[in-house]
DNA sequence: GTTATATGAACGAGCGCTCAGTCAGAGTAA
DNA sequence: TTACTCTGACTGAGCGCTCGTTCATATAAC
């Protein structure tokens, strides 16, 4: 039986929280979450005001700080929540993708796929990771490797099938962040990209790309 | 007679001074970047304060006045600058290479060796653009795109020569584009690589990877 | 009545930026 | 040489304001 993916659940039990019913508090957290995401896309983070934040959610900026102790919690919130949207996403991509022919592509296209969706918030990351404290910034980066993990695992199992041609552990782990990035690069070479190609075009040509150095 | 790569002058002459000495304004603003760049890798262009780059560069916050009209001058100043240096190196680098054998090789590993060198401003820069005046935001870019060209024109050169298999040229641009990532992977990945990879083993990798594409 | 949750006025640290004033040195006249 | 003027780079206290955060109080739930 294969061993099911590992998806980690949210750490946003260690953010502190004067509420006691825990329902109430994932809820509420869901709204500051969702109203921040918008307003850090838009503004950034540093020129987003914690009131702003409230208010778009619909409660006093009291309320806000029964919730979270500090304005860089709400940050750490959006940034694990979008990791796992993601996390989950590549994960549903890959189980489907498994049972059909030609594994490969049809992961790489769902994944930029992916990316293309959700430009903003991986954009988002890369601009606002070094706002987080420390201990933060290193969870979000071990997010980012389990995804990149998830890769590695699907190129060692097509590698060592004989669907690829073989190749070291090394190459397999370099090719499985390049495949990342690439999807990355869609997002944050938007204002080029956007112009100049469709996100279809993207995919063929990239995959191409893969495919000579892995096929 | 070969036409020169284009390196464009510094358009920081836009940027207004009270200072009537244009030799001065220069050297000045020289050092109110040096300052800066150390400052904003450290901690980030929000959290430093104007004060601490004065005071870095060894004069009165008024000063500092004299030579740029805001804050958010200072970051184009350091963007500006910094792309400026990789423009110039990158071009260094490919006059010297079009000379000797396996061009692209050469090429590829000279500009992961910058990109490895300066992984900090290249990092500053994907961290805050986003801080800039939008008028500020796009020439930023259009400085990135023209390094991205560099690549672009060898990569056309070596292909309509025959050195390399013929591409069509938009997967030549978006070769290009994958080049100039990939260098800044290993910038914005180093967390991760510096602790599993050596620059050199990254590069023997990695051009690996783009002959198979291109070879 | 007691406990849990929500409110928003108040706080005060810290910020970017200004501007009235200083002063070294170049220019000029005797 | 000396005495005076003028220029313009430099200074830094302080203005006006914003922001993250707190807490006394109100409201609701049971």
């Amino acid at each position: 039986m294969n061993r099911p993916p590992e998806i980690k659940k949210s750490r946003t039990d260690d953010i502190p929280t004067q509420v006691k019913n825990p329902e109430l508090v994932g809820r509420r957290r869901r709204q500051i979450i969702d109203a921040a995401v918008k307003l850090f896309i838009d503004k950034g983070f540093h020129k987003t005001t914690t009131r702003q934040i409230a208010s778009r959610v619909g409660f006093s900026i009291g309320s806000l700080y029964e919730y979270v102790a500090s304005k860089e919690d709400i940050l750490y919130l959006v940034c694990d929540s979008i990791h796992s949207q993601v996390e989950h996403l590549v994960a549903d991509v890959m189980t489907r993708a498994v049972a059909g022919r030609n594994v490969l592509s049809e992961i790489i296209r769902e994944y930029f796929l992916v990316c293309d969706r959700m430009s903003d918030v991986i954009l988002l990351i890369y601009q606002e990771t070094r706002s987080l404290p420390p201990q933060w910034q290193k969870r979000v980066l071990e997010n980012e490797l389990r995804i990149t993990g998830l890769f590695v695992e699907v190129l060692a199992k097509l590698s060592s099938s004989g669907e690829l041609s073989r190749l070291d552990d090394r190459d397999i782990e370099l090719a499985a962040h390049n495949i990342s990035v690439l999807g990355h690069m869609w997002t944050f070479r938007r204002w080029f990209f956007s112009r100049h190609y469709t996100i279809e075009e993207y995919i063929e040509r990239q995959t191409a790309f893969v495919l000579k150095i892995l096929g």
